[in-house]
RNA sequence: CGGGGCGUGGCUCAGCCUGGUUUAGAGCGCUUGGUUCGGGACCAAGAAGUCGGAGGUUCAAAUCCUCUCGCCCCGACCA
């Protein structure tokens, strides 16, 4: 087809069949292109595809300044989003055709698993989380605020309140257990510090799906398909490397969680693996299999040590190595009540792990004065002579299974040789606070760990009855007996997913998207299309595509090729149709894909079928 | 919330230290015309900025001072 004005080549030459809505998928719907004049008020809409001169989100050459990890200056720089507030982004179309991609993904394998999709509201009444009582325990983070009448509202960063509200209304009986809910939703979280670009965000997308059972083990059952689901999704949106891996349930309350990290190294996460896969754990949680030096005890002998105070100054004085002695650490818990931990010299306690033994919210280094007030001295605390009225003792496994270790004297200047956990002091609690070591052994394996970063794109939880029993959720068994709904909780991060699959999958020039996730299946680009017949063989290869169900994004601009080529690196489509006056004088198109597996040239006759097979089965992969 | 950094056209930045030759610049992008045309071309002409905001110092402030707002990074917190 002739051009209709030859002065402006970049122009779409022809326009599209207006199509009336309908048929939309559900979810959402694109509203396609318009190259040309268009009837009043009359949206044309069902072409699956987009001409590049019409796109919405302009490629930049420029890093922004505020990007910082690869995911976050593909996003930018490819127009798929764009930063309104800190940690709040509009998606921009490509963005959306990704993320509605990946919770396609997600809604499949939800209802694979017996799930029923619902939507609940964004904007809360404060009163259900005073229900559950979550009102009082979460924090700032939860954006609270008033509607016109005075009533206390809130922005729901998790939906467990707006569920069992639901659930405990629809459903009474055992005969209608167990079931599920998902949603796909905003979530809002007034993080103190949005970072790391799409990671870690205030606003966001959400997949968050709640079972309910009759019981644990029902839960438990479930909970395993769950899982099963968890690990399909994430190989189909195309994520390489992820792993599930155990995890702390923290404030969720609830004994088996899992959290699903995908490896990155921007994730906030920091994740140990055995190198035979057979354990996995977050750093909050991990264990060692480290094996202590047990030998004969000595006698306790104080030993002056003028002056050394720090680990390092003491081991050095006296001649040993620092995992030859005891570090004494004191903290202040939630309460005000002083916590003394003792672990052995060369390892660090571990927060997390030790909150989570006290059970408490808060845990604070104690100043110097907190520390003599239990009649200690700092720089020289010992285990030895605390007074258990006012000081609380936990003793980790590294410094109570070791023998003759140095430790302080509860005196200035001095230190005590010959410590021995179970001769020395007893009335303490021994648990497992250690921080684990990158090289430290696996406790199941005893191969040395290894350790990196992980983005975590999914959790689930064993929630229990937190919040049926609080809200009262109950159903009738088959005596008529009332029992509390046993949960499960589910949550999948779709902006965060999309993030991480560009962490996992790009190289210099963009992004490599997986076919599954692609914004587009194949990215047509017409080069010179001034020259006779280039414009309408593209064009026609086009419609073709678009005709066989292929989405395609068709580079109509007339660009300079290293342009054009450019941007269809930053936008990262997986298959790349070339269509020049070069390759047209031998009847060809060259065909790319977008991961440099493969380049040739095709025959012009046979490229749609060609490409319509290739697309099929690179779908077929993430099937 | 603690520490650090940055706010100058849509984007990336220079200018600030040492106030006045700055009617506030450059590159990218955008508009118009022309030449180019396989890895981010070139020429010419253009549009576009209350220099984050408020107050102060000064004859004079993008530039110095105070306050404030926003954004980014590290940490704390959270999942």
């Amino acid at each position: 087809m002739p051009c209709p004005d030859a002065s402006r080549p970049t122009r779409a030459p022809t326009a599209p069949v207006p199509v009336p809505h309908g048929g939309r998928q559900r979810g959402r719907g694109y509203i396609a292109h318009f190259a040309g004049a268009r009837p009043a008020g009359f949206l044309p809409s069902g072409d699956p595809a987009m001409r590049l001169s019409r796109l919405v989100g302009q490629r930049t050459k420029d890093t922004p300044k505020d990007a910082q990890n690869v995911s976050h200056i593909y996003m930018m720089r490819g127009g798929y989003v764009r930063p309104v507030s800190a940690g709040i982004y509009s998606l921009l179309p490509l963005g959306v055709r990704v993320t509605a991609k990946i919770e396609a993904i997600i809604r499949e394998e939800m209802d694979r698993v017996g799930g029923q999709e619902v939507l609940m509201p964004v904007v809360l009444p404060q009163e259900l989380w005073d229900e559950s009582g979550r009102s009082k325990t979460v924090g700032p983070e939860l954006l609270r605020f008033k509607d016109r009448n005075d009533k206390p509202m809130l922005l729901g960063m998790t939906h467990e309140e707006a569920v069992v509200h639901l659930a405990r209304s629809e459903v009474s009986s055992y005969r209608q257990m167990p079931f599920m809910l998902y949603q796909i939703q905003t979530k809002y979280r007034d993080e103190a510090r949005p970072r790391g670009g799409l990671i870690r965000v205030r606003e966001f997308t959400m997949k968050d799906a709640y079972s309910f059972h009759a019981d644990a083990e029902d839960l438990a059952r479930y909970y395993e398909q769950v899982h099963e689901a968890y690990v399909r999704i994430f190989r189909r949106v195309g994520l390489r490397n992820c792993v599930s891996i155990q995890s702390d349930s923290g404030m969720m309350g609830g004994a088996v969680s899992h959290e699903f990290m995908a490896i990155a190294d921007c994730g906030e996460d920091t994740v140990y693996l055995s190198p035979d896969g057979r354990y996995k754990a977050n750093k909050e949680i991990a264990r060692s299999g480290l094996k202590f030096l047990h030998e004969a005890p000595l006698p306790l002998e104080k030993v002056h040590t003028p002056g050394r105070t720090a680990i390092e100054e003491v081991a050095a004085f006296l001649g040993v190595e620092p995992s030859r002695t005891g570090k004494a650490v004191f903290y202040v818990d939630g309460d005000g009540k002083l916590v003394f931990a003792l672990i052995r010299g060369d390892l660090e306690v571990n927060e997390t792990k030790l909150r989570n033994y006290l059970k408490s919210r808060e845990l604070k280094f104690a100043d110097d004065g907190a520390i003599r007030a239990a009649g200690a001295v700092p720089g020289y605390a010992s285990p030895l002579g605390l007074d258990p009225a006012k000081v609380r003792v936990i003793v980790d496994p590294s410094a109570a299974e070791s023998s003759n270790l140095v430790v302080g004297a509860n005196e200035p200047d001095y230190h005590y040789r010959g410590f021995n956990y179970g001769r020395d002091l007893t009335a303490a609690e021994v648990v497992d606070i250690a921080v684990v070591r990158p090289g430290d052994p696996c406790p199941v394996t005893g191969l040395p760990l290894e350790m990196c970063r992980g983005i975590e794109v999914g959790n689930i939880f064993q929630l229990g009855t937190k919040y049926s029993l609080s809200m009262n959720c109950n159903y009738l068994d088959a005596n008529g007996k009332a029992h509390p709904m046993v949960m499960g909780c589910y949550g999948i991060g779709v902006g965060r997913t999309m993030a991480a699959v560009v962490e996992q999958s790009h190289d210099q020039y963009g992004p490599v998207w997986p076919m599954s996730i692609a914004p587009y299946h194949v990215h047509i680009i017409g080069l010179n299309p001034r020259q006779p017949g280039v414009a309408e063989a593209a064009e026609k290869l086009y419609q073709e595509l678009l005709a066989h169900g292929v989405e395609a994004l068709y580079d109509d601009r007339g660009e300079k090729a290293g342009f054009s080529f450019n941007d269809a690196d930053l936008i990262g489509v997986p298959l790349r149709v070339i269509v020049s006056p070069k390759t047209l004088e031998a009847q060809k198109v060259e065909f790319k894909t977008r991961d440099g597996s493969r380049h040739e040239m095709i025959d012009l006759a046979g490229a749609g079928e060609f490409l319509v097979g290739e697309v099929k089965a690179a779908l077929a992969g993430y099937r």
